[in-house]
RNA sequence: GGGAGCAUAGCUCAGUCGGUCAGAGCACCUGCCUUACAAGCAGGGGGUCGGGGGUUCGAGCCCCUCUGCUCCCACCA
């Protein structure tokens, strides 16, 4: 500590030593405050007595496998703004942080990092020691290590802990004001209880069930994906006119950008309407190259005027034909695997081997180019394939574009399949308030489209398991309708090595025996409980009770649909409230080119740097000017301004201090002076406004009223009372007891936004930490002041500033005479302030006073330099 | 195709109830070593408020319309 603070300027480890240092600087105090506010457990959530004396918060758990930017630095500021905000106002702010480590990408960042794959075949090695790090591009990939899934979800924990480690680091430099105490992290046994628990009661309630159906599925993972986590990407692709058979021998054109499904075609469409059609619809056509008898049938939703307006109907090519499948009863001849290839079984309904064994195996790209190649030759291709830009649905995080196969997962009812839960839904986002407002009508569009339950299941490694087993009959078969499921005080349970009542370890995978669900839940199924979670639902009814639903839930836009919308989910099914009254929304960072930041396009500003070169109350500085849900271009510049103001804080406290003297005893009474009161009027102005902004969640309008008010009253108060200040009696007196009731103002106020430095100043003349002490309030500077003195003054001081600046001569140059002109009572204020005015103007000579209905000017004669 | 947001000085943005609203910061220019701060201070130039209509005594502000940019959703024949 001694370091440290012989680094800030002075020695603060004495007890009591409150001494306004020499020459003071902004090194050091990051290091030196988050290291006192840690031992001292400043934000540490303390129980109070009733719900009202609190203020929860749910904050995103971050992606530990992910890197953070400055855009994350700046929307978790945002949170905090709020969270120091409510502290201050007396509330015990309950702002717990967690990592989300569990789920896909921590699997994905292991394998790159480690060089392995996780393969449940392979048997666990106590002694296994990972390869060193190959690197992350797609050509390592295939030369990575096979290892047992208990080798592999030992090295997701030993890895998530290291970025766990960098991810505080940097949070607690930000001066995050979280419950570092309260740290959950979303693979943790309570995270997996909840998760098994919650899950048990929506499938008890029938919220939650299994379902054998086309899903969305990726192949490069392996594993179903949701709605919510889709991305619609361009995609190139060909346009191929086939012709299908009739049977007299006439052509059946359609047009088809995946030629490869001709195989899996169950039917030809055609609009009801479509006159071309019409003597077709309801009789049989035959499929080229394969010869399978197809009927033609009439839907409304094929369109007339897309392609030819006869579409084939694959299982399936995508969601349309999902559609046309379900709706008119259509067979299921699937043809691609899990793995993305083609099936190496012949399927039953084609007949020609020879055919099916070249294409067997083949992945979907080059079976495409094979049986184009086909139909070429057998004259069915009828034109030149035509280049389109494809739309294809894609894993957000993968690369191919998905394909859909049936299988059996789990689903939660969201309001995709009932109308009921639908509108509930819809309910709980009006019910929600939001910030800023128009962020509701991407809930409200995002629940008016959904089309299917919430997807829930996933074949991956890392993650909950279902804690669920099935009974096996006496073929071996699992009787999927009716699982067997542990007790809640069992959970959290790993069905794959414990098992059900009842039964015993021998009979696991035996006929009449049972077996484990394989699959584990997707990492938005235990995100969707982060209130549960952190509020100690079903595990701390008292915590419980004091912290749920929460107060705020903050966010980024882009996880509306997911994160936001889950938790509304679970908590309605749960709880039968909202999670949170209010969701405030988080805007981008952009880099200079107003492009969102992302990896892939190398434009991210890593925050360290930044915090480096600026300091952290000048990031944050920043970050409190970029209004919510409103994007904003990273811009060095701005973070120069930030320092600067910080900069002004020490400087200035610096000097009132030095003015005021013992300022920690400033008594209001004394405040007599017309200026002094018109300065503490201006104040109570400011804290009345401010605190409406940040009660509204404007921490931005707050900052600028603040900031403002502070630069005035550096640059005109100060400037101008100084010299009262130095001085004896009554009016210096006033002076010294006004320079320090503002002052103590200021600081509260600037707090949230710049804890540093105010937390440094602070120290300097008080006790305690300013994050704990109270926001400002107007009764603190009640006094009879009349505001708009201070605006005279500014005018005055402008005017004459200005002659002198004319001139080009200093502004200590004498003026020997000046003429005010303005409004009589403007020029009635200014005259009660006189001796300042002649103090800061230097204005030593004849004053003239002319009354007129014009903005104040001021005529000066200034005595030449000798 | 459906929905939302944005457009104000070279840049980033404020502008609340229609009436001191033509604003701030940065950048630029001109000065000033004024003993809290030269990483400072003072002053200054700079905008037809995206275009066009309308309502009104009066419009960045309200209505209509057009244009441009951004985002969300849908869009796979």
């Amino acid at each position: 500590m001694s370091a440290i603070s012989a680094a800030a300027g002075f020695d603060a480890s004495a007890p009591g030593a409150r001494v306004v240092p020499e020459k003071p600087g902004l090194e050091g105090l990051e290091d030196k405050w988050s290291q006192v506010w840690q031992a001292d457990g400043t934000y540490a959530f303390v129980r109070p007595q009733t719900r009202e004396q609190v203020f929860s918060i749910d904050t995103p758990p971050p992606t530990v496998s992910g890197s953070l930017h400055v855009g994350h630095v700046f929307s978790y500021t945002h949170t905090d703004l709020i969270a120091r905000y409510q502290r201050m106002r007396g509330k015990h702010v309950f702002y717990p942080i967690g990592w989300d480590d569990n789920g896909l990408p921590t699997e994905r960042r292991v394998q790159n990092y480690y060089g392995v794959r996780c393969d449940p075949r392979v048997p666990y090695d106590p002694d296994f020691v990972p390869p060193t790090r190959t690197g992350s591009n797609r050509a390592d990939l295939k030369r990575q290590v096979a290892i047992s899934r208990r080798n592999f979800v030992d090295l997701c924990h030993e890895l998530t802990h290291i970025d766990e480690k960098a991810f505080e680091d940097l949070w607690r430099r930000v001066g995050l004001s979280v419950n570092w105490d309260d740290l959950y992290t979303t693979i943790s046994d309570d995270s997996l209880r909840v998760s098994q628990l919650a899950f048990l009661r929506n499938l008890a309630r029938g919220e939650a069930y299994l379902s054998e159906a086309p899903t969305m599925w990726d192949v490069t993972f392996q594993t179903a994906v949701a709605q919510a986590e889709l991305e619609a990407r361009d995609y190139p692709g060909a346009y191929h006119q086939v012709a299908f058979h009739r049977a007299d021998g006439q052509p059946a054109v359609i047009e088809t950008t995946r030629p490869e499904l001709i195989a899996a075609c169950v039917a030809l469409i055609a609009h009801p309407d479509d006159q071309r059609y019409a003597d077709l619809i309801g009789r049989c056509v035959t499929s080229p190259l394969f010869g399978v008898e197809l009927p033609v049938v009439a839907h409304e939703l094929a369109e007339p005027d897309k392609g030819s307006g006869l579409v084939m109907c694959c299982t399936f090519g995508d969601l349309t034909d999902v559609t046309w499948w379900r709706e008119l009863r259509l067979p299921t001849r699937v043809i691609i695997g899990r793995d993305g290839r083609i099936l190496r079984d012949r399927p039953e309904w084609i007949a020609d081997a020879d055919r099916w064994e070249q294409l067997a195996g083949k992945t979907t790209f080059s079976a495409r180019e094979l049986v184009t190649s086909w139909l070429r030759e057998s004259g069915d291709l009828l034109a030149d394939p035509t280049a389109t830009q494809r739309r294809a649905n894609f894993y957000e995080k993968g690369d191919k574009p998905l394909e859909i196969v049936s299988t059996r997962q789990w689903y939660i009812r969201n309001g995709g399949r009932d109308a009921d839960v639908k509108a509930a839904m819809l309910a709980r986002g009006e019910e929600l308030g939001w910030t800023p407002q128009h962020m509701r009508h991407r809930y409200e569009n995002w629940v008016s489209g959904l089309n299917g339950d919430w997807l829930v299941s996933r074949q991956r490694f890392y993650g909950v398991p279902f804690p669920v087993w099935y009974r096996l009959d006496d073929d071996g078969e699992p009787i999927y309708s009716a699982p067997l499921t542990p007790t809640e005080d069992e959970l959290p349970v790993d069905p794959s090595s414990s098992v059900p009542s009842g039964y015993t370890e021998d009979q696991r995978g035996t006929p009449g025996g049972f077996m484990a669900d394989p699959d584990i839940m997707d990492t938005w199924a235990t995100s969707s409980l982060t209130p549960q979670i952190v509020c100690g639902w079903e595990r701390d009814p008292e915590l419980f009770a004091l912290t749920f639903p929460m107060d705020l839930n903050t966010q980024a836009h882009e996880i509306i649909r997911t994160w936001l919308f889950s938790r509304v989910v679970r908590a309605h099914y749960e709880n039968h409230s909202l999670p949170w009254a209010w969701s405030m929304i988080s805007g981008y960072v952009m880099d200079p080119d107003r492009k969102k930041m992302s990896k892939s396009l190398g434009n991210v500003v890593v925050p360290t740097d930044v915090l480096d070169r600026y300091g952290s109350d000048a990031v944050r500085w920043r970050a409190a000017k970029a209004r919510p849900g409103l994007d904003s271009p990273f811009d060095e510049n701005e973070m120069k301004v930030g320092r600067r103001l910080a900069m002004k804080v020490l400087n200035a406290s610096k000097f009132v201090l030095g003015l005021a003297g013992d300022a920690s005893a400033a008594d209001l009474a004394a405040v007599t002076d017309p200026l002094d009161r018109a300065l503490l009027a201006g104040l109570e102005r400011v804290i009345i406004t401010a605190t409406a902004a940040f009660d509204a969640y404007d921490y931005a309008g707050a900052l600028e009223g603040c900031e403002k008010f502070f630069w005035q009253f550096c640059d005109d108060y100060l400037e101008t009372v100084k010299e009262r200040a130095y001085g004896t009696g009554a009016g210096a007196s006033s002076a010294r007891a006004a320079l320090a009731i503002a002052l103590g103002v200021l600081l509260r106020m600037l707090a949230p936004i710049m804890p540093y430095v105010t937390e440094e100043v602070w120290s300097w003349w008080q006790n305690g930490s300013i994050h704990t002490s109270r926001w400002p309030t107007p009764d603190e500077v009640a006094v009879a002041g009349d505001a708009l003195l201070l605006e005279d003054l500014a005018s005055a001081l402008a005017a004459v500033r200005g002659a002198k600046s004319q001139a080009k001569v200093s502004m200590r140059t004498e003026v020997s005479r000046a003429e005010l002109t303005g409004a009589a009572d403007v020029l009635d204020r200014l005259k009660e302030i006189e001796t300042d005015l002649r103090a800061v103007g230097r204005l030593t000579g004849e004053l003239q006073w002319s009354a007129a209905d014009v903005p104040l000017t001021v005529d000066v004669a200034l005595v030449p330099a000798s």
